[in-house]
DNA sequence: GGCACAGCGATTGCATGCACTTTTACGAGA
DNA sequence: TCTCGTAAAAGTGCATGCAATCGCTGTGCC
Protein backbone atom coordinates (compact mmCIF):
# COMPACT_ATOMS: atom_id res chain seq x y z
CA UNK A 1 0.00 0.00 0.00
CA UNK A 2 1.25 3.56 -0.28
CA UNK A 3 2.55 5.87 2.20
CA UNK A 4 2.11 6.20 6.34
CA UNK A 5 -1.28 7.13 7.54
CA UNK A 6 -2.42 10.77 7.81
CA UNK A 7 -3.45 11.03 11.48
CA UNK A 8 -1.50 8.23 13.98
CA UNK A 9 -3.96 8.16 17.11
CA UNK A 10 -2.11 6.62 19.34
CA UNK A 11 -0.82 2.97 20.26
CA UNK A 12 0.30 0.24 17.64
CA UNK A 13 -1.64 -0.09 14.53
CA UNK A 14 -3.21 -3.37 15.90
CA UNK A 15 -4.57 -0.94 18.67
CA UNK A 16 -6.23 1.44 15.97
CA UNK A 17 -7.75 -1.70 14.21
CA UNK A 18 -9.62 -2.92 17.00
CA UNK A 19 -10.63 0.11 18.08
CA UNK A 20 -12.13 1.20 14.53
CA UNK A 21 -13.41 -1.73 14.09
CA UNK A 22 -14.79 -2.04 17.11
CA UNK A 23 -16.51 1.03 16.72
CA UNK A 24 -18.09 0.18 13.49
CA UNK A 25 -19.27 -2.45 15.08
CA UNK A 26 -20.76 -0.77 17.95
CA UNK A 27 -22.08 1.76 16.20
CA UNK A 28 -23.60 -0.61 14.11
CA UNK A 29 -22.05 0.23 11.16
CA UNK A 30 -21.13 -3.04 10.51
CA UNK A 31 -24.06 -5.23 11.00
CA UNK A 32 -24.50 -8.36 12.81
CA UNK A 33 -23.69 -11.16 10.82
CA UNK A 34 -21.84 -9.53 8.30
CA UNK A 35 -18.77 -10.93 7.01
CA UNK A 36 -15.53 -9.30 8.19
CA UNK A 37 -13.09 -9.52 4.91
CA UNK A 38 -9.63 -9.21 5.65
CA UNK A 39 -8.66 -7.79 2.46
CA UNK A 40 -11.35 -5.33 2.41
CA UNK A 41 -10.67 -4.16 6.18
CA UNK A 42 -6.66 -3.82 5.43
CA UNK A 43 -7.33 -2.03 2.28
CA UNK A 44 -10.56 0.20 3.83
CA UNK A 45 -7.71 1.07 6.79
CA UNK A 46 -4.76 1.54 4.64
CA UNK A 47 -2.66 -1.38 6.19
CA UNK A 48 -1.81 -4.79 5.77
CA UNK A 49 -3.71 -7.95 6.90
CA UNK A 50 -1.71 -9.04 9.32
CA UNK A 51 -2.99 -6.17 11.99
CA UNK A 52 -6.21 -6.90 10.94
CA UNK A 53 -5.81 -10.39 11.43
CA UNK A 54 -4.47 -9.73 14.84
CA UNK A 55 -7.42 -7.41 15.25
CA UNK A 56 -10.06 -9.90 14.67
CA UNK A 57 -9.01 -12.18 17.04
CA UNK A 58 -8.48 -9.94 20.39
CA UNK A 59 -12.35 -8.71 18.82
CA UNK A 60 -13.49 -12.42 18.86
CA UNK A 61 -11.94 -12.57 22.21
CA UNK A 62 -14.01 -9.74 23.23
CA UNK A 63 -17.31 -11.27 22.01
CA UNK A 64 -17.71 -8.99 19.50
CA UNK A 65 -16.65 -10.80 16.24
CA UNK A 66 -17.07 -14.66 15.52
CA UNK A 67 -14.45 -16.75 13.96
CA UNK A 68 -14.30 -19.82 12.42
CA UNK A 69 -11.35 -21.75 11.04
CA UNK A 70 -10.29 -20.94 7.18
CA UNK A 71 -14.05 -19.49 6.99
CA UNK A 72 -12.83 -15.76 8.14
CA UNK A 73 -14.51 -13.68 10.85
CA UNK A 74 -18.07 -12.11 10.95
CA UNK A 75 -19.83 -9.71 13.56
CA UNK A 76 -20.87 -11.62 16.32
CA UNK A 77 -24.56 -11.89 16.06
CA UNK A 78 -26.21 -11.45 19.60
CA UNK A 79 -29.69 -13.75 19.78
CA UNK A 80 -32.54 -12.31 22.71
CA UNK A 81 -31.72 -15.23 24.49
CA UNK A 82 -27.99 -14.54 24.80
CA UNK A 83 -28.45 -10.48 25.42
CA UNK A 84 -30.39 -11.63 28.21
CA UNK A 85 -27.82 -14.33 29.54
CA UNK A 86 -25.24 -11.24 29.34
CA UNK A 87 -27.85 -8.99 31.62
CA UNK A 88 -28.78 -11.17 33.91
CA UNK A 89 -24.75 -12.36 34.61
CA UNK A 90 -24.09 -8.30 34.51
CA UNK A 91 -26.82 -8.32 37.34
CA UNK A 92 -24.98 -10.57 39.67
CA UNK A 93 -21.69 -9.73 39.05
CA UNK A 94 -22.79 -6.05 39.50
CA UNK A 95 -24.22 -7.56 43.18
CA UNK A 96 -21.17 -9.54 43.83
CA UNK A 97 -19.33 -6.14 43.88
CA UNK A 98 -21.53 -4.00 45.89
CA UNK A 99 -21.60 -6.99 48.54
CA UNK A 100 -17.87 -6.61 48.39
CA UNK A 101 -17.64 -2.81 48.14
CA UNK A 102 -20.01 -2.90 51.37
CA UNK A 103 -17.44 -4.87 53.22
CA UNK A 104 -14.26 -3.85 51.55
CA UNK A 105 -14.26 -0.21 50.54
CA UNK A 106 -12.05 2.11 52.67
CA UNK A 107 -13.06 5.16 54.48
CA UNK A 108 -12.01 6.93 51.36
CA UNK A 109 -13.04 5.21 48.80
CA UNK A 110 -17.01 5.52 50.50
CA UNK A 111 -16.19 9.07 50.87
CA UNK A 112 -15.79 9.61 47.37
CA UNK A 113 -18.66 7.70 46.25
CA UNK A 114 -21.19 9.48 48.33
CA UNK A 115 -19.81 12.71 47.29
CA UNK A 116 -19.44 11.87 43.47
CA UNK A 117 -23.05 10.42 43.61
CA UNK A 118 -24.05 13.92 45.69
CA UNK A 119 -22.60 15.81 42.37
CA UNK A 120 -24.48 13.74 39.97
CA UNK A 121 -27.59 14.82 41.71
CA UNK A 122 -27.09 18.03 39.93
CA UNK A 123 -26.82 16.60 36.63
CA UNK A 124 -30.23 14.94 37.18
CA UNK A 125 -32.03 18.16 37.60
CA UNK A 126 -30.32 19.93 34.17
CA UNK A 127 -31.28 16.86 32.35
CA UNK A 128 -27.99 16.33 31.39
CA UNK A 129 -27.75 12.86 29.59
CA UNK A 130 -24.53 12.48 27.95
CA UNK A 131 -22.87 13.97 31.28
CA UNK A 132 -24.63 11.75 33.61
CA UNK A 133 -23.73 8.96 31.80
CA UNK A 134 -20.15 9.43 32.13
CA UNK A 135 -20.94 9.71 36.25
CA UNK A 136 -22.40 6.66 35.93
CA UNK A 137 -20.11 5.05 34.10
CA UNK A 138 -17.22 6.22 36.66
CA UNK A 139 -20.22 5.30 39.68
CA UNK A 140 -20.23 2.04 38.53
CA UNK A 141 -16.41 1.74 38.20
CA UNK A 142 -16.27 2.56 41.41
CA UNK A 143 -18.44 0.01 42.51
CA UNK A 144 -16.01 -2.74 40.83
CA UNK A 145 -12.92 -1.39 41.84
CA UNK A 146 -14.51 -1.21 45.87
CA UNK A 147 -15.05 -4.84 45.67
CA UNK A 148 -11.07 -5.45 45.98
CA UNK A 149 -11.04 -8.33 43.69
CA UNK A 150 -8.99 -8.01 40.65
CA UNK A 151 -10.44 -10.89 38.99
CA UNK A 152 -14.03 -9.99 39.61
CA UNK A 153 -13.43 -6.76 38.67
CA UNK A 154 -11.96 -7.89 35.24
CA UNK A 155 -14.90 -9.73 34.59
CA UNK A 156 -17.50 -7.22 35.57
CA UNK A 157 -15.77 -4.74 33.34
CA UNK A 158 -15.88 -6.94 30.15
CA UNK A 159 -19.40 -7.89 30.36
CA UNK A 160 -20.06 -4.59 30.81
CA UNK A 161 -17.71 -4.00 27.47
CA UNK A 162 -19.84 -6.80 25.81
CA UNK A 163 -23.09 -5.13 26.88
CA UNK A 164 -22.49 -1.56 25.95
CA UNK A 165 -23.69 -1.54 22.61
CA UNK A 166 -26.86 -2.20 23.76
CA UNK A 167 -26.80 0.07 26.85
CA UNK A 168 -26.69 3.36 24.71
CA UNK A 169 -30.12 4.09 24.71
CA UNK A 170 -31.33 3.35 27.87
CA UNK A 171 -30.78 7.15 29.22
CA UNK A 172 -32.71 8.17 26.19
CA UNK A 173 -35.76 6.61 27.86
CA UNK A 174 -38.02 9.99 29.88
CA UNK A 175 -37.71 9.52 33.45
CA UNK A 176 -35.19 7.37 33.53
CA UNK A 177 -31.88 9.49 34.34
CA UNK A 178 -33.79 10.55 37.83
CA UNK A 179 -34.54 6.42 38.33
CA UNK A 180 -31.47 5.76 37.55
CA UNK A 181 -29.87 8.07 40.46
CA UNK A 182 -32.79 7.00 43.13
CA UNK A 183 -31.40 3.06 42.63
CA UNK A 184 -27.62 4.52 42.54
CA UNK A 185 -29.03 6.32 46.09
CA UNK A 186 -30.48 3.32 47.60
CA UNK A 187 -26.96 1.05 46.64
CA UNK A 188 -25.10 3.94 48.22
CA UNK A 189 -27.10 4.62 51.41
CA UNK A 190 -26.70 -0.23 52.01
CA UNK A 191 -22.74 0.75 51.51
CA UNK A 192 -22.29 3.52 53.84
CA UNK A 193 -23.89 1.53 56.23
CA UNK A 194 -21.92 -1.52 55.09
CA UNK A 195 -25.11 -3.73 55.08
CA UNK A 196 -23.81 -6.13 51.78
CA UNK A 197 -26.83 -8.30 51.94
CA UNK A 198 -28.92 -4.90 50.76
CA UNK A 199 -26.35 -3.23 48.53
CA UNK A 200 -26.40 -6.09 46.62
CA UNK A 201 -30.20 -6.80 46.33
CA UNK A 202 -30.17 -3.04 45.13
CA UNK A 203 -27.79 -3.54 42.67
CA UNK A 204 -28.81 -6.31 41.12
CA UNK A 205 -32.60 -4.86 40.90
CA UNK A 206 -30.63 -2.06 39.49
CA UNK A 207 -29.38 -4.06 36.62
CA UNK A 208 -32.09 -5.58 36.03
CA UNK A 209 -34.07 -2.11 35.29
CA UNK A 210 -31.60 -1.60 33.20
CA UNK A 211 -31.82 -4.68 31.34
CA UNK A 212 -35.97 -4.13 30.97
CA UNK A 213 -35.22 -0.32 29.52
CA UNK A 214 -32.68 -1.90 27.05
CA UNK A 215 -34.21 -4.88 26.11
CA UNK A 216 -37.08 -2.42 24.20
CA UNK A 217 -34.63 -1.35 22.10
CA UNK A 218 -32.62 -4.71 21.71
CA UNK A 219 -35.63 -6.13 20.41
CA UNK A 220 -36.95 -3.59 17.80
CA UNK A 221 -33.87 -2.50 16.43
CA UNK A 222 -30.52 -4.00 17.84
CA UNK A 223 -28.00 -2.09 15.93
CA UNK A 224 -29.52 0.65 14.00
CA UNK A 225 -27.05 0.71 10.86
CA UNK A 226 -25.43 4.61 10.67
CA UNK A 227 -22.93 6.50 8.22
CA UNK A 228 -19.32 5.80 8.56
CA UNK A 229 -18.37 7.89 11.71
CA UNK A 230 -14.90 8.85 9.95
CA UNK A 231 -12.28 7.32 7.95
CA UNK A 232 -10.40 6.69 11.45
CA UNK A 233 -12.57 6.86 14.64
CA UNK A 234 -10.97 6.73 17.94
CA UNK B 1 11.70 -23.85 7.96
CA UNK B 2 12.10 -26.99 6.77
CA UNK B 3 9.19 -29.69 5.96
CA UNK B 4 5.63 -30.51 7.51
CA UNK B 5 5.97 -31.49 11.59
CA UNK B 6 6.46 -34.73 12.36
CA UNK B 7 2.30 -35.32 13.81
CA UNK B 8 -0.30 -33.42 13.37
CA UNK B 9 -2.54 -33.54 16.21
CA UNK B 10 -5.30 -31.43 15.17
CA UNK B 11 -7.06 -27.65 14.42
CA UNK B 12 -4.72 -25.20 13.00
CA UNK B 13 -1.27 -24.53 13.91
CA UNK B 14 -2.21 -21.36 15.74
CA UNK B 15 -4.41 -23.93 18.29
CA UNK B 16 -1.60 -26.03 18.28
CA UNK B 17 1.22 -23.17 19.85
CA UNK B 18 -1.89 -22.23 22.48
CA UNK B 19 -1.94 -25.41 23.27
CA UNK B 20 1.62 -26.39 23.57
CA UNK B 21 2.52 -23.06 25.22
CA UNK B 22 -0.03 -22.66 27.29
CA UNK B 23 0.54 -26.54 28.77
CA UNK B 24 3.97 -25.71 29.54
CA UNK B 25 2.82 -23.11 30.89
CA UNK B 26 0.04 -24.82 33.54
CA UNK B 27 2.43 -27.53 34.29
CA UNK B 28 5.16 -25.16 35.35
CA UNK B 29 7.78 -26.00 32.49
CA UNK B 30 7.40 -22.56 31.35
CA UNK B 31 8.27 -20.40 35.03
CA UNK B 32 6.01 -17.45 35.96
CA UNK B 33 7.95 -14.02 34.92
CA UNK B 34 10.29 -16.13 31.86
CA UNK B 35 10.14 -14.34 28.84
CA UNK B 36 8.65 -15.85 25.98
CA UNK B 37 10.74 -15.08 23.01
CA UNK B 38 8.79 -15.12 19.66
CA UNK B 39 11.87 -16.65 17.87
CA UNK B 40 12.68 -18.89 20.13
CA UNK B 41 9.16 -20.74 20.49
CA UNK B 42 8.85 -20.40 16.69
CA UNK B 43 11.96 -22.62 16.47
CA UNK B 44 11.09 -24.56 18.83
CA UNK B 45 8.11 -26.25 17.46
CA UNK B 46 9.16 -25.72 14.03
CA UNK B 47 6.90 -22.99 12.76
CA UNK B 48 6.94 -19.51 11.82
CA UNK B 49 6.46 -16.39 13.86
CA UNK B 50 3.18 -15.47 12.65
CA UNK B 51 1.04 -18.54 14.62
CA UNK B 52 3.38 -18.18 17.81
CA UNK B 53 2.49 -14.21 17.68
CA UNK B 54 -1.44 -15.26 17.63
CA UNK B 55 -1.47 -18.01 20.27
CA UNK B 56 0.45 -15.29 22.19
CA UNK B 57 -2.28 -12.76 21.92
CA UNK B 58 -4.85 -15.93 22.65
CA UNK B 59 -2.73 -16.82 25.86
CA UNK B 60 -2.70 -12.99 26.54
CA UNK B 61 -6.39 -13.05 26.84
CA UNK B 62 -6.63 -16.19 29.12
CA UNK B 63 -4.08 -14.62 31.25
CA UNK B 64 -1.85 -16.99 30.86
CA UNK B 65 0.43 -14.86 29.78
CA UNK B 66 1.46 -11.09 30.02
CA UNK B 67 2.12 -9.09 27.05
CA UNK B 68 3.59 -5.25 26.65
CA UNK B 69 3.87 -3.55 23.27
CA UNK B 70 7.05 -3.57 21.61
CA UNK B 71 8.62 -5.35 24.60
CA UNK B 72 7.51 -8.80 24.50
CA UNK B 73 5.42 -11.26 26.20
CA UNK B 74 6.29 -13.06 29.59
CA UNK B 75 4.83 -15.76 31.27
CA UNK B 76 1.89 -14.66 33.91
CA UNK B 77 3.07 -13.88 36.98
CA UNK B 78 0.08 -14.67 39.63
CA UNK B 79 0.20 -13.09 42.84
CA UNK B 80 -1.11 -14.35 46.14
CA UNK B 81 -3.28 -11.58 46.16
CA UNK B 82 -4.44 -12.35 42.27
CA UNK B 83 -4.86 -15.98 42.94
CA UNK B 84 -6.91 -15.73 46.49
CA UNK B 85 -9.32 -12.94 44.10
CA UNK B 86 -9.69 -15.81 41.38
CA UNK B 87 -10.97 -18.37 43.53
CA UNK B 88 -13.13 -15.93 45.26
CA UNK B 89 -14.55 -15.05 41.85
CA UNK B 90 -14.92 -18.92 41.03
CA UNK B 91 -16.64 -19.52 44.58
CA UNK B 92 -19.24 -16.62 43.57
CA UNK B 93 -19.87 -17.93 40.26
CA UNK B 94 -19.93 -21.88 41.01
CA UNK B 95 -22.74 -20.47 43.73
CA UNK B 96 -24.81 -18.64 41.01
CA UNK B 97 -24.46 -21.51 38.90
CA UNK B 98 -26.01 -23.86 41.85
CA UNK B 99 -28.40 -21.44 42.46
CA UNK B 100 -29.46 -21.44 38.64
CA UNK B 101 -29.31 -25.18 38.45
CA UNK B 102 -31.27 -25.74 41.35
CA UNK B 103 -34.01 -23.28 40.03
CA UNK B 104 -33.84 -24.38 36.13
CA UNK B 105 -32.47 -27.98 35.27
CA UNK B 106 -34.78 -29.77 33.47
CA UNK B 107 -35.59 -33.12 34.73
CA UNK B 108 -33.44 -34.97 32.64
CA UNK B 109 -30.48 -32.64 33.74
CA UNK B 110 -31.09 -33.65 37.59
CA UNK B 111 -31.67 -37.16 36.85
CA UNK B 112 -27.98 -37.24 35.25
CA UNK B 113 -26.58 -35.50 37.49
CA UNK B 114 -27.50 -37.36 40.54
CA UNK B 115 -26.79 -40.63 38.37
CA UNK B 116 -23.35 -39.63 37.49
CA UNK B 117 -22.84 -38.39 40.48
CA UNK B 118 -23.87 -41.31 42.66
CA UNK B 119 -22.08 -43.04 40.35
CA UNK B 120 -18.54 -41.46 41.23
CA UNK B 121 -18.74 -42.79 44.97
CA UNK B 122 -17.49 -46.00 43.56
CA UNK B 123 -14.54 -44.44 42.50
CA UNK B 124 -13.86 -42.50 46.03
CA UNK B 125 -14.19 -46.02 47.65
CA UNK B 126 -11.80 -47.34 44.84
CA UNK B 127 -9.18 -44.18 45.97
CA UNK B 128 -8.98 -43.83 41.93
CA UNK B 129 -7.66 -40.18 41.84
CA UNK B 130 -7.54 -39.57 38.30
CA UNK B 131 -10.88 -40.88 37.62
CA UNK B 132 -12.33 -38.95 40.02
CA UNK B 133 -11.28 -35.44 39.03
CA UNK B 134 -12.40 -36.45 35.38
CA UNK B 135 -15.74 -36.94 37.12
CA UNK B 136 -15.26 -33.63 39.27
CA UNK B 137 -14.89 -31.94 36.18
CA UNK B 138 -18.10 -33.22 34.44
CA UNK B 139 -19.81 -32.56 37.89
CA UNK B 140 -19.19 -29.12 37.48
CA UNK B 141 -19.50 -28.37 34.11
CA UNK B 142 -23.37 -30.16 34.33
CA UNK B 143 -23.79 -26.82 37.22
CA UNK B 144 -22.66 -24.66 34.94
CA UNK B 145 -24.56 -25.91 31.75
CA UNK B 146 -27.68 -26.25 34.03
CA UNK B 147 -27.58 -22.79 34.97
CA UNK B 148 -28.62 -22.35 31.40
CA UNK B 149 -27.13 -18.94 30.94
CA UNK B 150 -24.40 -18.98 28.24
CA UNK B 151 -22.30 -16.01 29.62
CA UNK B 152 -22.69 -17.21 33.33
CA UNK B 153 -21.15 -20.39 31.53
CA UNK B 154 -18.70 -18.66 30.12
CA UNK B 155 -17.22 -16.71 32.57
CA UNK B 156 -17.68 -19.91 34.54
CA UNK B 157 -15.49 -21.90 32.16
CA UNK B 158 -12.56 -18.90 31.57
CA UNK B 159 -12.21 -18.45 35.35
CA UNK B 160 -11.53 -22.50 36.20
CA UNK B 161 -9.28 -22.66 33.13
CA UNK B 162 -7.18 -19.71 34.77
CA UNK B 163 -7.47 -21.60 37.94
CA UNK B 164 -6.71 -24.91 36.67
CA UNK B 165 -2.86 -24.92 36.83
CA UNK B 166 -3.51 -24.59 40.85
CA UNK B 167 -5.98 -27.00 41.23
CA UNK B 168 -3.94 -29.69 40.01
CA UNK B 169 -2.62 -30.76 43.36
CA UNK B 170 -6.00 -30.61 45.24
CA UNK B 171 -6.95 -34.69 45.23
CA UNK B 172 -3.05 -35.66 46.70
CA UNK B 173 -4.62 -34.26 49.80
CA UNK B 174 -5.77 -37.52 51.62
CA UNK B 175 -9.13 -37.57 52.84
CA UNK B 176 -9.47 -34.96 49.99
CA UNK B 177 -11.84 -37.61 47.93
CA UNK B 178 -14.36 -38.44 49.97
CA UNK B 179 -14.58 -34.88 51.56
CA UNK B 180 -14.85 -33.79 47.74
CA UNK B 181 -18.08 -35.99 47.64
CA UNK B 182 -20.06 -35.19 50.87
CA UNK B 183 -19.87 -31.67 49.38
CA UNK B 184 -20.93 -32.28 46.34
CA UNK B 185 -23.76 -34.68 47.70
CA UNK B 186 -25.27 -31.54 49.64
CA UNK B 187 -24.91 -29.80 46.38
CA UNK B 188 -27.00 -32.46 44.63
CA UNK B 189 -29.40 -32.65 46.73
CA UNK B 190 -30.37 -29.11 47.77
CA UNK B 191 -30.52 -28.94 43.50
CA UNK B 192 -32.87 -31.76 43.41
CA UNK B 193 -35.51 -30.23 45.84
CA UNK B 194 -34.86 -27.21 44.24
CA UNK B 195 -33.75 -24.98 46.97
CA UNK B 196 -31.32 -22.57 45.44
CA UNK B 197 -29.96 -21.01 48.44
CA UNK B 198 -28.80 -24.15 50.10
CA UNK B 199 -26.83 -24.58 46.78
CA UNK B 200 -25.76 -21.53 46.22
CA UNK B 201 -23.88 -21.51 50.09
CA UNK B 202 -23.25 -25.36 49.33
CA UNK B 203 -21.44 -24.71 46.33
CA UNK B 204 -19.75 -21.45 47.39
CA UNK B 205 -18.18 -23.60 50.61
CA UNK B 206 -16.72 -26.70 48.23
CA UNK B 207 -14.90 -23.79 46.03
CA UNK B 208 -13.64 -21.87 49.61
CA UNK B 209 -12.70 -25.39 50.77
CA UNK B 210 -10.75 -26.05 47.42
CA UNK B 211 -9.06 -22.79 47.48
CA UNK B 212 -7.84 -23.20 50.82
CA UNK B 213 -6.35 -27.02 50.12
CA UNK B 214 -4.86 -25.27 46.68
CA UNK B 215 -3.69 -22.24 48.98
CA UNK B 216 -0.87 -24.70 50.64
CA UNK B 217 0.33 -25.88 47.58
CA UNK B 218 0.50 -22.75 45.80
CA UNK B 219 2.00 -20.71 49.04
CA UNK B 220 4.88 -23.21 48.74
CA UNK B 221 5.70 -23.93 45.51
CA UNK B 222 3.04 -22.52 42.78
CA UNK B 223 4.55 -23.82 39.65
CA UNK B 224 7.25 -26.96 40.04
CA UNK B 225 9.24 -26.96 37.18
CA UNK B 226 9.28 -30.12 35.33
CA UNK B 227 11.22 -31.90 32.71
CA UNK B 228 9.69 -31.02 28.77
CA UNK B 229 6.51 -33.29 28.18
CA UNK B 230 6.99 -34.37 24.87
CA UNK B 231 8.19 -32.51 21.74
CA UNK B 232 4.55 -31.47 21.19
CA UNK B 233 1.51 -32.23 23.94
CA UNK B 234 -1.88 -32.63 23.84
C1' DG C 1 33.13 9.00 39.86
C1' DG C 2 28.61 9.55 38.01
C1' DC C 3 25.37 10.83 34.52
C1' DA C 4 23.89 11.60 29.74
C1' DC C 5 23.82 10.44 25.08
C1' DA C 6 24.87 7.98 20.95
C1' DG C 7 25.61 3.72 18.53
C1' DC C 8 24.62 -1.13 18.14
C1' DG C 9 22.47 -5.56 18.85
C1' DA C 10 18.32 -7.92 19.84
C1' DT C 11 13.49 -8.30 19.35
C1' DT C 12 9.01 -6.86 18.17
C1' DG C 13 5.71 -5.02 14.63
C1' DC C 14 4.16 -4.87 10.04
C1' DA C 15 4.19 -5.94 4.94
C1' DT C 16 4.15 -9.11 1.36
C1' DG C 17 3.97 -13.53 -0.98
C1' DC C 18 2.73 -18.24 -1.45
C1' DA C 19 0.07 -22.51 -0.24
C1' DC C 20 -3.99 -24.61 1.13
C1' DT C 21 -8.96 -24.58 2.09
C1' DT C 22 -13.49 -23.25 1.03
C1' DT C 23 -16.86 -21.59 -1.94
C1' DT C 24 -18.96 -20.75 -6.11
C1' DA C 25 -19.90 -21.17 -10.81
C1' DC C 26 -20.23 -23.77 -14.87
C1' DG C 27 -20.95 -27.85 -17.55
C1' DA C 28 -21.95 -32.80 -18.32
C1' DG C 29 -24.98 -36.51 -17.51
C1' DA C 30 -29.32 -38.45 -15.95
C1' DT D 1 -34.62 -29.27 -15.51
C1' DC D 2 -32.27 -30.96 -11.76
C1' DT D 3 -28.22 -33.02 -9.72
C1' DC D 4 -23.64 -34.04 -9.23
C1' DG D 5 -18.87 -33.21 -10.19
C1' DT D 6 -15.10 -30.50 -11.19
C1' DA D 7 -12.42 -26.50 -11.77
C1' DA D 8 -11.59 -21.71 -11.12
C1' DA D 9 -11.84 -17.89 -7.95
C1' DA D 10 -11.86 -16.04 -3.59
C1' DG D 11 -10.10 -15.88 0.97
C1' DT D 12 -7.76 -17.64 4.98
C1' DG D 13 -3.37 -19.51 7.13
C1' DC D 14 1.38 -19.45 7.43
C1' DA D 15 6.24 -18.16 6.05
C1' DT D 16 9.57 -14.81 5.29
C1' DG D 17 11.71 -10.28 5.00
C1' DC D 18 12.22 -5.56 6.23
C1' DA D 19 11.48 -1.55 9.18
C1' DA D 20 10.87 0.41 13.71
C1' DT D 21 11.53 0.25 18.55
C1' DC D 22 13.66 -1.02 22.86
C1' DG D 23 17.50 -2.06 25.83
C1' DC D 24 22.27 -2.19 26.52
C1' DT D 25 26.88 -0.82 26.35
C1' DG D 26 30.54 2.13 25.74
C1' DT D 27 32.26 6.69 25.55
C1' DG D 28 32.41 11.57 26.41
C1' DC D 29 31.32 15.34 29.38
C1' DC D 30 30.26 17.41 33.73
Amino acid sequence: MSGKRSLIRSGTTVDQMVRAIGDRIVTGFLRPGEKLDEASLAARFDVSRTPVREALGRLSAMGLVERRPNRGATVAVVTQEHLASMFESMAELEAICARFSAERMTAGERRALEIEHQASARLVQLGAEEDYEYFNTEFHTRLYRGAHSKHIYELTVMTRSRLAPFRRAQFMLPGRLAKSWQEHDVIVTAIMRGDSAAAGHAAKDHVSIVSEASAVFAAVDPMKPAADPIGMSS
